[in-house]
DNA sequence: ACATGGTATTTTAAGCTTAAAATAACGGGT
DNA sequence: ACCCGTTATTTTAAGCTTAAAATACCATGT
């Protein structure tokens, strides 16, 4: 059990921001900043992991794990979508990619605006070898916080989510439909 | 009230990646999921915000609002350890920043190896009209969740942070010291 | 004085990221 | 057949990010 007074290094990260103000007030700064410092913290150790491990960046196994759940392919639209990331920004990665002969480009036949990118056997097997090893670096650097406490955080930020995205406008506005 | 019924768009974005596995496994990483989701989602908009009303950036806001809290300025290394980026990365940033006047940089007599960067007049003005925006962008982004809920979610994603922390070895490893 | 090891910062090379502009192709109307 | 607005992707320009190498300086021992 970890005793606060022991850490002598208090907070100092992206979190001091907030110090400063009369404590109390702005939960929700306080909540993005946390969520920035953990997303930085873990992201660095996830990206450094891939690289040493696969030579591979975050990026790209974000990419791979979209097409991973779909042997047909995807358009590159659909998959900057999901990845969230612009087109412009797919195009670079699906080129790298494609460059390692991870992932394989096609025309869409029917309309030769559309590019589709699917994963190849050997990206298949390498996402596979990554999916698990990335699995496993998460719950060994979450491994103090028990289940509960997980599942109840999910809970709690899927209200953060559904405000932030319902603020931004779903792209697609419709009530119900 | 949100009802995930009639969401008629599935998280159709990076949690997908967690979907096809057996549910109600993998806590962690559907948690870390999560947090990338929201913190992309939002982080687009703050960014987005950041350029069109005051022409800057995150990590240019990030650095400034270091130095906000430090009068004397900071040196580089301290200032790259608070925004949890690298020193090379610092060095690009201040040196925009003092190209538009928000930052200065001066080296420290008695260790010329060191160079302190400290907020101008102007800069100080300019963080504190930014730092308002954005605390209000916050609210508003995360405007459907009570307050109870983003204190609750801050202190479970304590546990995930010092867990992570713990793990990554906090660069001074003395057990209590 | 001088070598030597360590520290602070910068440079370099590669890749990520985005907005905005450019390119290419589609599809409906005339 | 041709125009024209729309859609899909790529290119461009600027900035962010990191690891690794380079530079500059400090501090200690000899």
């Amino acid at each position: 059990m970890i005793d606060d007074r022991a850490a002598a290094t208090p907070p100092e990260d992206l979190e001091i921001l907030v110090h400063g103000e009369r404590r109390g007030r702005k939960a929700q700064l306080r909540l993005w900043l946390r969520m920035l410092s953990i997303t930085k913290l873990v992201g660095q150790e996830i990206r450094r992991r891939l690289r040493v491990e696969f030579d591979a960046t975050l990026p790209q196994f974000d990419l791979l794990a979209q097409l991973d759940r779909e042997p047909a392919g995807l358009r590159l639209g659909d998959l900057s979508r999901r990845a969230m990331v612009t087109n412009a920004n797919v195009t670079g990665l699906a080129e790298r990619l494609e460059a390692d002969g991870l992932v394989e480009r096609a025309p869409l036949d029917g309309d030769r605006r559309v590019v589709v990118a699917r994963l190849t056997p050997l990206g298949r097997a390498r996402f596979g070898a990554m999916a698990k090893a990335h699995e496993g670096w998460l719950r060994e650097l979450m491994g103090d916080v028990d289940e509960a406490t997980l599942d109840d955080a999910l809970r709690l930020l899927g209200a953060v989510k559904a405000s932030a995205t319902r603020k931004l406008g779903p792209p697609d506005g419709r009530p119900d439909a």
